[in-house]
DNA sequence: CCATACTAGTTTCATTTGCAACTATTTTCA
DNA sequence: TGAAAATAGTTGCAAATGAAACTAGTATGG
């Protein structure tokens, strides 16, 4: 069974970081966070969570912060904070739940929550036109299923892997 | 060449984060990253930007710091700390250049920083074998290429944008 | 040559972050 | 019931981060 000595191609002795998909995907995310950033940064003094925070509320009004935190993957103290600071700028109103006091639902106030989201989305929108503007809508339909599917393998692995150490 | 306007209604109200391309390629790239930071965190108790910089220098040896910030758009502040923990454990050495002493050069030590490196490179190749097992090596080919373009877009607009404000 | 500007890398300091522990409330089931 | 477990959300504190200032060395132009 030839093992791995000298053996003239087992393994290349190469490793390029910059050809690591992990590392490529990263790289990627970066810039166009960066860039994205920008926009509700520059504009409306807003950080990438407290945005998201807005976008889901847009979407869904009503949601409590544990929901926002399970649909978005991020941190619950993070949201925690977020959420608090806009509650104070008064972008959001937070109503607590009749029945069950530990919940607090969220929604965009009409006056400054509401008009916020209406003026960051379009900018949204036009940002990521222009990202996608060299690609087929074809090219954009595959982009978004092969990362769908490599988001599905992430999990699966990172799911088989925690059981290896702790838990 | 059909627009793609084409409908009466301007622009539908709804804007959906979970279908927003940003968002999407954050949240995969951060499940991919947080996976592939288990292998070297559990296993050599480095952090990801510790690891970026042994890769870098397992393949290009000598590089200097800012050379290795170049290299992987990495913030220079994070970079210097890092190779100052990785000195202090004997994975780095650093050799002052002759005629120009600012400049230190930077190499994986033969005894610790080699044989992590060697140690990692496997794991990681697996770690991303796994991770593109389910693509057609077609569609690796065709999401490599795609993200690049994507990464020289978000470039081009980073470019664009910052003539806004500053500079 | 020497004052000024530039480059490499480090340190300081003020924030930001993230884990763990906490409060408050509701649910479970013995 | 009511004590223990579970859930929602917050807070404290220590560590990570990042901008700007700093040290050290080199290049340049008058």
């Amino acid at each position: 069974m030839n093992m791995n000595k000298k053996s003239p191609l087992t393994k290349p002795a190469h490793f390029d970081l910059e050809h690591f998909l992990p590392y490529q995907l990263s790289v990627v995310s970066n810039t166009v966070s960066q860039g994205i950033a920008h926009i509700y940064q520059q504009n409306h003094d807003l950080t990438v969570i407290e945005w998201r925070i807005i976008a889901v509320l847009g979407r869904y009004p009503g949601l409590t912060a544990s929901q926002i935190v399970e649909r978005t993957v991020m941190d619950k103290v993070a949201v925690s904070r977020a959420v608090k600071r806009l509650l104070e700028r008064g972008l959001l109103k937070r109503i607590t739940h009749g029945s069950d006091r530990r919940r607090r639902h969220l929604e965009l106030t009409d006056e400054t929550g509401k008009k916020t989201f209406a003026a960051i989305v379009p900018r949204a929108r036009k940002y990521e036109q222009a990202l996608l503007a060299g690609l087929s809508s074809a090219e954009v339909q595959t982009l978004l299923e092969l990362l769908d599917r490599l988001h599905l393998a992430a999990i699966t692995l990172e799911e088989n892997t925690e059981s290896g150490s702790e838990h």
